[in-house]
RNA sequence: UCAGAUGGCCGGAUGGCCGCGGGGCUUCGCAAGAAGCGUCGAGGAAAGUCCGGGCUCCACGGAAACACGGUGACGGAUAACAUCCGCCGGGGGUAACCCCAGGGAAAGCGCCACAGAAAUGAAACCGCCUACCGGCCUAAAGCCGCGGCAAGGUUGAAAAGGUGCGGUAAGAGCGCACCGCGUCUCUGGCAACAGAGGUGGCAUGGCAAGCCCCACCGGGAGCAAGACCAAAUAGGGACGGCACGUAAUCCGUUUCCGGAUAGCCGUCCGGGUAGGUCGCGUGAGGUGUGGGGCAACUCACAUCCCAGAGGAAUGGCCAUCCAUCGCGGCAACGCGAGGACAGAACCCGGCUUACAGGCCAUCUGACGUU
């Protein structure tokens, strides 16, 4: 079992938004591997712009996400990769059921994309 | 019962499963740490950051003045305030009650558009009068001249006290009464102010939220304050060693001689970045009882410990109930939807703004019943 730890620096956001990324109605996942190599480790981030509300909606939806990753990345989750969950305005109307088949599909396409290197995404 | 006024309170509840942050205890461990147990864990506005403070650093000999900013009836509360309480004055409402940027316009400057004759050294367009004086005339009447007046009209947000009577040629505070205003005295009140009496004869148009004057208050920046610990790298300093005891440069004017600098290694020191720790929650504290005060508030005693993160915990999901809304129904009810505004970031006292819905108390008016 790979031991869970958070993002909390600016550039560790900021690496994994160049990273692979995957799109579903209720979050983003952006997807690189952790510079140092901890493949015991699976490090996860969340983020929430303005755009998804004030504060209180901003919050709210970082703990769903939250939670959402809390029940999936143990799982699914590969060690000595960085993941960073980002809201988006549905999280915060989308069931709970729902929310977790989206981070699920999202992490088996960014993985699919990860085995497959020197693709498509490239260019 | 309806309509309204004021003040206060609440801001979904309970349970289950899985989690998060703080501190505590126990066990294991040399330690780092791990596990378990139980405990505490968002708001009335945590918001806006508009005032007032605490705290911290910086500046500063004391005090005052100038500048700048703020406040503005009076008395009190308070650590302090632009807040609060009481009271006064003015305005609104049938009333309960509400509202007020509420010092000074005879210190000075400035402005008062349009309209209007005239807008502040106020004025005479339309008007009113012909008493006095002069002329025509014996005189009266009449006409003319010299003049008098500001009542009425007109404009305007505002036109030099208002209404009435007297008075007059016509008028006018010219005289008088009442009201308003100024001023003096007395009475009541700590005071703002109010009341009564006398007196003046009306003088002082508005704007100070244009400048200004007067009184009082204010040093600046803020927890990213500030304090401490302290890698790596670069650079600084001290000491010692090596190399050289040559050469080079510099200094003591030159020679001699002496000193310094430049290389490498080691140890130590100071400053200090990343990072970490503290600041950081026992406080102008909450609750209760009793005393003082109309009240704001305050005093005494008892009792409680009540968030403390740092990409930032306080949650995710489910069930039932309680509000609310929609549809169907006369109704009981059934089905469905679905929680207002909003998230602590050093702390406290206020203000302002946002807010689904609900509860309580007191008071006012109207109607009805006894």
């Amino acid at each position: 079992m790979p031991v869970m730890d958070r993002l909390k620096t600016r550039p560790d956001f900021l690496r994994a938004a160049r990273g692979i990324r995957r799109s579903t109605a209720s979050l983003t996942l952006e997807l690189c591997p952790t510079p140092e190599a901890l493949d015991d480790h699976i490090r996860v981030g969340f983020t929430a712009s303005r755009k998804v509300g004030n504060a209180v909606a901003r919050n709210r939806a970082k703990r769903r996400l939250r939670a959402a990753a809390a029940a999936v990345l143990p799982l699914h989750g590969r060690g000595g990769h960085d993941y960073v969950l980002v809201a988006r305005t549905a999280t915060l109307t989308r069931g709970f059921a729902e929310l977790l088949n989206d981070l699920s599909g999202a992490l088996a396409a960014a993985h699919a994309r990860l085995d497959k290197p020197n693709r498509g995404d490239a260019n």
